[in-house]
RNA sequence: GGUCGAAUGGCCGAGUGGCUAGGCAAAGCUCUGCAAAAGCUUCUACAGCGGUUCGAAUCCGCUUUCGACCUCCA
């Protein structure tokens, strides 16, 4: 059997994942900036990240998994300049900083519920760590990485790379940051301050317009963009941990510079292992704020948006992310969403259906090689579409075998249940969709329309039989008629 | 401008040198009172031009098109 092996975006190479100390794993991955209600971008890196912590836990690893919520630090401008994000908004809605952020971590909270993400074992905020920000600070400035100037404190990027790799994760060249490249046509305020424009922010003195803002031995003031996400998984999982995850879009400068930072107070790399999943697209754009091409994570689920034909269920939308490769792009489009939801009714089926085979004394059905099969497709760097067409080939058998076409043992039935649940239930994460609600009394009331249409039908009264299916129909009931019998399903 | 990446059948999307996924859509057949569901079958693609090789979607070069990052971003 093949070993779990994942993609290190450090190394660039696909390496075979080993933890600092087996059985425990530590993984940080970072979250949401709370200033808004997530939209359908932010559905991607919690489930990409669900299925590695699913996975790992099946593979009887035990997990922490840190996902912080970042309440502060993130501003509105760049340069390190202007408004932290959050308390502008809060200046807009008139309400406390600390209300909109938990409004808006309830609506993420919502949308990981909906997906059938597993809970953080630790959901660190920003703003409840300030002590520890501050405290790493100091190191780094005790350390010689790190300055103070007008009451703010930069890291010192030239300083640091002269014994570091400033730049290795994201490719950059540092001579060229510390040029200022890519800085000429752009106006920076406060540069001033920096000894040079590659530096960034540890901690920034605030103007009175910031309402969020804490005493230091610098300032009064806030902290930097990157240093939270160092502090939180430096407390809650050590100096370096086994996997640090997130968005490609945070390579450069947030992973980056939490590299620098940790490497600036405790000489350790943080993360053993660096994950990033691709975005999702838009008419092959990125999803973002300023491109105004956001769909909400609401609006999907509800239809209620120019761009969506249709609403589509949290299901469908877990199973369109899995359906393609973490790292790769993903392009949003109505005939693919559509074509997912199919996909997914098919796969969530077949689970119903297999829990009413019955085995057969003289069953050939071998399910080895497929039950490998899918555990070489997520060791191979999480790959879950392969994984998923595998999932299909179970779905094939499941259908043949329900109709009679083939013959399965007991032992390789049960075998046949337990893959095929695992996988799709306890690793991929999919779950059954209560529709309209599929229920005892409703199941009790179908069986009894079934039975009267199966009597009409044996006495060839198909109007009556036709009627009955047509107006179920219309209520969205299906009926299917197999050779075991008639079942019915939710649409 | 710099750095990196991508281009696969009607659509989505795997696949890094020979065995050429999977889903959706389409067509035919089986089953069915008729349907639906399910099964079987068919549709065999790798942007273009060169090169390496016995052999290339896969490696190399060039061209074209597109994207990401370089600024908050999942």
């Amino acid at each position: 059997m093949k070993s779990f092996k994942i993609y290190d975006t450090y190394t660039k190479n696909v390496t075979p994942f080993s933890p600092l100390n087996h059985p425990f794993v530590g993984i940080y991955i970072c979250g949401p900036t709370v200033y808004g209600h997530p939209h359908l971008g932010h559905a991607r890196g919690p489930v990409v990240f669900d299925v590695l912590h699913r996975y790992l836990k099946h593979l009887g690893y035990k997990v922490r998994f840190v996902r912080n919520v970042t309440d502060v630090g993130h501003l509105v401008n760049d340069a390190d300049e202007g408004e932290d994000k959050i308390a502008r908004k809060a200046r807009v809605e008139q309400v406390e900083p600390m209300e909109l952020a938990q409004f808006y971590t309830d609506s993420y909270h919502h949308m990981l519920d909906a997906l059938n993400v597993l809970p953080a074992s630790i959901e660190p905020r920003a703003s409840g760590h300030i002590i520890e920000q501050i405290e790493m600070i100091q190191t780094i400035i005790d350390n010689g990485f790190a300055y103070e100037s007008n009451g703010s404190v930069y890291f010192d990027v030239p300083g640091y790379s002269k014994t570091h790799d400033y730049g290795k994760l994201s490719g950059r060249v540092v001579e060229e940051l510390i040029a200022g490249a890519g800085n000429e046509a752009r106006e920076l305020e406060g540069q001033d301050e920096k000894r040079n424009p590659a530096d960034f922010a540890l901690w920034k003195k605030a103007g009175p317009e910031h309402i969020m803002q804490w005493n230091s031995p610098w300032s009064r003031g806030f902290p930097g963009w990157h240093i939270e996400c160092s502090a939180m998984s430096r407390k809650y999982l050590g100096e370096t941990f086994d996997i640090h995850g997130g968005g490609m879009d945070l390579l450069f400068p947030h992973h980056e510079s939490e590299i620098a930072q940790s490497m600036a107070c405790s000489s350790h790399q943080p993360a053993r292992y660096w994950m990033h999943h691709n975005m999702i697209t838009v008419n092959g754009q990125k999803m973002a704020k300023s491109l105004n091409n956001g769909i909400s994570i609401d609006e999907f689920f509800t239809g209620k948006h120019p761009l969506l034909e249709k609403a589509y269920s949290p299901m469908t939308l877990k199973f369109f992310i899995l359906q393609a490769h973490y790292r790769g792009t993903l392009d949003f489009s109505n005939s693919a969403l559509q074509a997912s939801e199919k996909g997914f009714n098919r796969l969530i089926t077949a689970s119903q259906t297999l829990s009413n085979i019955k085995p057969s004394q003289d069953g050939k059905i071998s399910i080895d090689s497929l039950r490998q099969a899918c555990y070489d497709a997520l060791n191979e760097d999480m790959n879950t579409p392969i994984l998923i067409a595998n999932l299909f080939e179970m779905v094939t058998l499941i259908n043949q075998i329900a109709s009679g076409q083939t013959a399965i043992s007991e032992a390789a039935l049960e075998e046949l249940k337990s893959v095929y649940n695992t996988f799709v239930f306890d690793v991929l994460g999919l779950a059954f969709e209560e529709k309209s609600g599929h229920n005892d009394r409703i199941d009790g009331l179908m069986q009894l329309l079934i039975d009267m249409r199966n009597e009409a039908k044996a006495q060839k009264n198909y109007a009556l039989s036709d009627s009955i299916r047509q107006k179920l129909a219309e209520l969205g009931f299906e009926i299917k008629d197999g050779k075991e019998g008639t079942t019915y399903s939710i649409l």
